[in-house]
RNA sequence: GGGGGUUUAGCUCAGUUGGCUAGAGCGUUUGACUGGCAGUCAAAAGGUCAGGGGUUCGAUUCCCCUAAUCUCCA
């Protein structure tokens, strides 16, 4: 059976329990400061099971993108060692919101593996939870007893907290958990140990392959557990474990979703898979990494130097890594596996296949970039050895490994694998060490104390409408306190707010609440999730009151400017620069837009003039905004509505549309387009390989800005005596200062030349050298010396010391002629220093120049 | 978010207790050799030493701030 209709067949399964089948998530998480990537398919229900948001629908299948490589989950270590551990998997994955519980998943599940894709019974366990005494938790006899009515009760096995009681996070929903695992070891090891001894032990033929987590409690933040008055299902099978097992390979690595990619490598590197055990880690770890840099490529997260953007580099440098100590590769080879990636998987996510050309630039420029970094660590490490070698050591410091890590970024173990081709060491301890401190470091500053939601009413959603509102009456209905650094942040949130929150690039509102008795300012607001939260200067002494809330209505007013503004020029690069450019991030603020678009090329002078023009054409027009909130998404594709790639969107939208301009869009926009004034780019720029970035400004910000340039130019006009063509002018005026500096540096010349001179006419004997000395009018040290090079110039045998009035200060230059300082070893220096203290100050140089100040 | 590094000519980089009139290689321009090109030799142009502030007689060098960039940790 082939990867894709397996995949198939869970849907369709699902389907026919009345199940919708809703699309994967992007991998990359917006909106959720806990949680960079997709980790697990229920990321994008978490707020349903928070209950911040009603489900769409009771029963839900489908296969998510998942990336774990932080944070609770991280297997990257690991990944490509073995035969099953990935950075980059799917998740197949059934889920009831409120509506069947245990019974209903055990069945479904036992029948859909057995009967369905007809694994064999033999081979499958089953595990519940064993209960824990100190939570107070019993055992799951619930689940139990409905698997007893599949499964034969030998097959059924208890687990701990740790195996069978799944937890979201810290706080929050969670409940016990079923597993099924699978025994696909041959019958002759099976005869020898009862694959029940290997359940959980990390075999890597005794396998779980699925997961039925039963949500019915919620976690408090003093630890407690609760009951939750809505139960859920959540469940999770690893997609390419399930694959492993149908196929009858042993190793996920062997099916056909793998297999291909493999297969390229060996075709490239012309080195066989199975030869070496070396080899096949690293084909493994590039097959991996390659899944994961791609698909977060395609939904918008490229590789950067922090935060999310620097996993992706990271997944990306470790495959480089062992592509160029197993495989010998020093080129950019993942760049090449593109194609082949996307000629398996883009059937089934199509946003891969439609940036493939995008995907393999940013790749090949981060591999050339990474094998960049290992030449300098190579050079590095080199001197490093070489100093070894001189005081005949054999072990390299920790810190002096951690350095070129921490600092320069080259990977411990490479630098342990040179030192070994070195017959050295590394003292990995003390690297160990480094390693620890560095993250104590982090850890302290990251420490933040987050307190439980105070609910004050049980209204779930808030309702937003600052589309029509600036000022709304609204109740608190839940706040909380969150400590970090010594400073308190207060959240609240309301049962309706005029304020948007942080969302598509538009900065969140400011503003204030207003009860009878108190004004409290609201700094920021956030979206946690599918929540709106408000960050406030403090908690109101009354929460219960009734507020009034108020946005700042000018910052608003420039943020709908800027924003509307972004989607004309954006419509307008489209016409211009054709239709590929697409929007890969923005960001709309009070003061001005940014707007980075795929784009190859830098666009001309002329390319930009016409975009302004086409953009502000719309604006003089005054055209009216078109809105419409709520509507199906297939007909705002029909009305020709641009959407995002690696954007969620609810089956609901709301499109904003002026003119021809036609977007889907959550933010706030001005009613016509006459309000924004005139747009103006300030700058035009690339900021990744494909990725170009412009910044315009809108309405008063632009005023400023022109009137802020003619003023200049005025400026340079009166300066230059109104003359009429200001550049020929300033380009005759720089030519003639250019000239006349020229002329000024051969005068000096001839100037010190000629103190030289007169000086030396003065020049008295002293123990057989010429000794020179005398006050110049030089008016500054570089003066000096000119006149103390000349004597060096032209004369030997010769000492000079000469003196300046510089600027109220004494200044001093002491010369020495070149066979003097190597015959005699008289040094300038010693001169300098020995008068200096006749003008109260000191000096130094060189042996033959010498200068001092006092 | 925190730690460390980097920023010097168009490019790649030197510059060692603070003082050399700030250098090299490549590239560019010009000249010579050659039938022409490649090549070799010679010469020249090209620097707000990232920006701002401070210490000092004097800062590319030391200290502080800002920005960009790299890197590690969370």
């Amino acid at each position: 059976m082939k990867a894709q209709d397996i995949r198939n067949s869970f849907f369709e399964f699902f389907e026919s329990k009345d199940h919708t089948i809703v699309p994967s998530a992007p991998m990359t998480v917006k909106n959720d400061p806990t949680l960079m990537f997709t980790n697990a398919g229920m990321n994008q229900f978490k707020d349903i099971f928070l209950g911040n948001r009603e489900p769409f629908a009771k029963r839900v299948a489908n296969s998510q993108k998942c990336l774990r490589v932080s944070g609770k989950h991280n297997d990257l270590e690991e990944v490509g060692h073995d035969t099953y551990h990935h950075t980059m998997f799917e998740m197949l994955g059934n889920w009831s919101f409120g509506d069947y519980f245990k019974k209903e998943a055990i069945d479904w599940g036992w029948e859909y593996l057995t009967e369905l894709l007809g694994i064999d019974k033999d081979r499958l366990y089953v595990t519940i939870f064993q209960g824990d005494e100190a939570e107070g938790l019993e055992r799951d006899d619930e689940a139990y007893d409905f698997w007893a009515k599949n499964v034969p009760e030998e097959r059924i096995l208890t687990g701990s907290k740790k195996d069978n009681f799944w937890e979201m996070g810290e706080t929050g929903p969670c409940g016990p958990c079923s597993e099924v695992h699978v025994d696909i070891r041959d019958d002759a090891d099976r005869a020898k140990i009862p694959g029940k001894d290997l359940v959980n032990a990390g075999h890597p033929l005794v396998i779980e392959i699925w997961n039925l987590v039963f949500i019915q409690y919620n976690r408090k933040a003093d630890g407690s557990l609760e009951l939750l008055p809505n139960k859920h299902v959540d469940t999770g099978m690893g997609f390419e474990r399930l694959c492993m097992v149908l196929q009858g390979k042993r190793s996920n690595y062997d099916t056909d979703i793998f297999q291909s990619i493999i297969g390229e490598i060996a075709n490239i590197t012309g080195k066989r898979y199975g030869a070496n055990e070396k080899q096949d880690i690293a084909m493994r770890v590039i097959a991996d990494h390659l899944r994961a840099v791609s698909f977060s490529i395609a939904d918008g997260q490229l590789p950067s130097n922090n935060k999310a953007g620097y996993v992706i580099r990271r997944i990306l440098r470790r495959a480089v890594r062992y592509a160029y100590t197993n495989l010998e590769v020093e080129e950019p080879l993942l760049c090449e596996l593109v194609p082949v990636l996307v000629d398996t998987m883009g059937y089934q996510y199509p946003e891969l296949a439609q940036s493939q050309e995008h995907i393999s630039k940013i790749i090949l420029e981060e591999e050339n970039a990474f094998l960049k970094t290992l030449g300098k660590g190579l050079k590095m490490i080199g001197r490093m050895t070489d100093q070894m070698r001189k005081e005949n050591r054999k072990v390299l410091p920790g810190d002096a490994a951690f350095e070129l890590y921490d600092t320069y970024g080259f990977p411990v173990d490479l630098t342990s694998l040179i030192l070994k081709e070195n017959n050295m060491e590394l003292d990995i301890k003390g690297f160990e060490k480094e390693m620890k401190g560095q993250k104590e470091r982090s850890r302290n500053d990251a420490e933040q104390d987050i307190g439980d939601w105070i609910i004050l009413d049980e209204t779930k959603e808030t309702i937003f409408t600052g589309y029509d509102k600036v000022v709304d009456e609204v109740i608190i209905t839940k706040y909380r306190t969150i400590k970090a650094k010594g400073k308190e942040i207060c959240q609240l949130v309301f049962d309706k707010t005029p304020f948007y929150a942080e969302m598509g690039g538009q900065v969140g509102d400011t503003g204030y609440i207003q009860s009878s008795t108190e004004k409290i300012g609201i700094l920021n607001t956030v979206k946690e999730n599918e929540l709106i939260v408000h960050i406030a200067e403090k908690i109101p002494a009354n929460p219960s009151a009734r507020f009034t809330a108020n946005i700042d209505l000018e910052k608003r007013l420039m943020i709908a400017n800027n924003h509307t503004a972004t989607h004309l020029l954006h419509y307008a690069m489209r016409k211009v620069l054709g239709k590929e450019v697409e929007q890969k991030g923005s960001l709309v603020n009070a003061d001005k837009l940014r707007f980075d678009f795929s784009h190859f090329g830098k666009p001309s002078k002329e390319e930009l003039k016409k975009i302004e023009e086409i953009a502000n054409d719309m604006v003089r027009k005054g055209i009216k905004k078109e809105e419409h909130r709520d509507i199906p998404i297939a007909k705002a594709r029909e009305m020709g509505a641009i959407a995002l790639f690696g954007e969620k969107y609810g089956d609901n939208v709301r499109v904003i549309g002026f003119g021809d301009s036609v977007e889907l869009c959550g933010g706030t926009h001005v009613d016509s387009t006459s309000s924004i004034g005139m747009i103006k780019i300030i700058s035009e720029g690339a900021i990744a390989t494909g990725i170009r970035r412009i910044e315009a400004i809108t309405a008063k910000k632009t005023e400023e800005y022109i009137n802020g340039k003619i003023e200049t130019l005025d400026e340079i006009v009166s300066m230059l005596k109104g003359t009429a063509n200001v550049t020929d002018a300033l380009g005759k005026l720089i030519e003639e200062n250019s000239n006349l500096k020229k002329r000024i540096e051969k005068f000096e010349a001839k100037a010190a030349y000629n103190t030289f001179k007169q000086l030396e006419s003065k020049a008295i004997t002293i123990n057989g050298i010429n000794f020179i000395k005398g006050e110049t009018g030089a008016d500054s040290a570089d003066a000096l010396k000119s006149i103390a090079s000349e004597a060096r110039k032209n004369r030997e045998n010769t000492i000079m010391v000469v003196g300046a009035n510089i600027n109220g200060n004494a200044g001093l230059v002491a010369m020495v002629s070149d066979d003097l300082v190597s015959s005699r070893g008289i040094s300038a220096v010693d001169i300098i220093k020995n008068i200096s203290g006749e003008i109260n100050g000191g000096g130094g140089g060189q042996p033959f120049l010498a200068s001092a100040g006092g």
